[in-house]
DNA sequence: GGAATAGTGTCTTTCAGACACTATCTG
DNA sequence: CAGATAGTGTCTGAAAGACACTATTCC
């Protein structure tokens, strides 16, 4: 039985990865997705490879992003996206690509093999032609399902103040919500901003002070961890 | 180069199927899930095949429903749910399994090979041990996405009054909370109900004239259908 | 004091949740 | 008429959106 389970024909299963962070720009911070060269078929293209002998999607992500990618996060937390089993999709051969997304905090992405692209309002890849494959829509539902996570949700219930990581707490809530305005593509009101996240925040304390950002100008601002994680 | 690609080892790609109705008993309309029993390894699991040769998941799903469940629906809307990927999850193979939902009205279900096995209020099957694999899990996936897609969204915006489609049109405002009901698992208020459903719902109306239910007692009642689908 | 940024008081609108009422059918 | 089910008027409270104000720092 089990040798019967081998004879028949299987598809290549590959991992594509929309790679995802915010980084700082002269005109504030900006959502950016990882565009790579390629040249089997000739193009733009998300990394990806096709999962090796008894690894899991995790493993395949992991060796993505270094070997495709050269960088070495930690523990990322890949999100399924769709499964993309058009048969013709890859002409060399039978490939299923299983989609997934990855937010990293750009420190992390320094040297990564590739182009941080930015992202429209819309939600679209800023600027040149269409990707390779299907990738185009790899990138369309990474972005709608991070605006989703970053959206605010029904009730009060169970806010994530930075679900994808993208800071590295204390963070001031200014920066909280430039992270938020990046990620949507909107602005936000400041202080309906503040009053939706104060609940899953704590200020930082020490010698029973809250501690305060040691910026620039203006008033110091609170800095705040988030309540879970 | 595409001759290379065929020479590593792959994965049998499955797909598996929480089937979900809701049908009508004494209590009234109650959700179920499809369960059938297995063989190979011997209990309890969910319908599922290997993907064959250059086929595509929905071709999958078909011939699922087709060949293991017994029944010929017309076009089906699956939905992926999750990616199992631990290799050691089948015993006898390298097996990555693709699971999706699938809602069908209760007619279509008629001579299904399985037992229809009713969910809890908590979203788990009622009674009996566990399933073969991680089709637990899958069941709770599939529960949860579900009553997601019951559950009253944001605004009003893009409210379908049947998303998955179990109710066959026209239906009083009745049928259709004792539907939402039975897939949340929890009760609703009539009133608040009507006033949001009754945006996304049109009357039927024959000959200027409001179409009435012809029920056993009590006031008639109107009869609508879904603005959109 | 002035500029700059941080943070809050409060009004309005929207809408879910809840209660109580009215409407229309059958027997 | 009673019984049963359909359908609505309206109050309350939660919370988002918006405006204007106060607070605290550096120069």
């Amino acid at each position: 039985m089990a040798a019967d389970l081998e004879r028949f024909p299987r598809p290549g299963v590959t991992v594509d990865l929309a790679l995802m962070t915010v980084l700082e720009t002269d005109d504030g911070l900006e959502l950016r997705l990882l565009v790579q060269e390629r040249h089997d078929p000739t193009g733009r293209a998300l990394p990806g490879r096709f999962i090796r002998e008894r690894q899991t999607v995790a493993e395949t992500v992991d060796g993505v992003l270094r070997d495709k990618v050269g960088i070495q996060p930690g523990a990322v937390e890949p999100r399924l996206l769709r499964v993309f089993d058009d048969p013709d999709r890859d002409d060399r051969t039978w490939a299923i690509s299983v989609a997934h997304s990855v937010s990293l905090p750009h420190p992390v992405l320094t040297g990564a093999v590739g182009h941080l692209v930015p992202v429209t309002q819309r939600g679209r890849l800023k600027g040149q032609g269409p990707l390779l494959f299907d990738h185009d829509e790899i990138v369309a539902a990474a972005i709608s399902g991070l605006r989703e996570r970053y959206e605010i949700r029904q009730r009060y219930v169970d806010v994530r103040p930075d679900p994808d990581g993208f800071l590295k707490p204390p963070y001031t809530l200014h920066q909280l919500r430039l992270l938020h305005e990046a990620v949507i593509g909107d602005e936000l009101h400041k202080d309906n901003f503040a009053r939706r996240m104060k609940p899953f925040l704590r200020p930082v304390m020490r010698r029973g002070q809250v501690v305060k950002s040691s910026d620039t100008v203006g008033r110091p601002a609170t800095l705040y961890r988030p309540i879970k994680g």
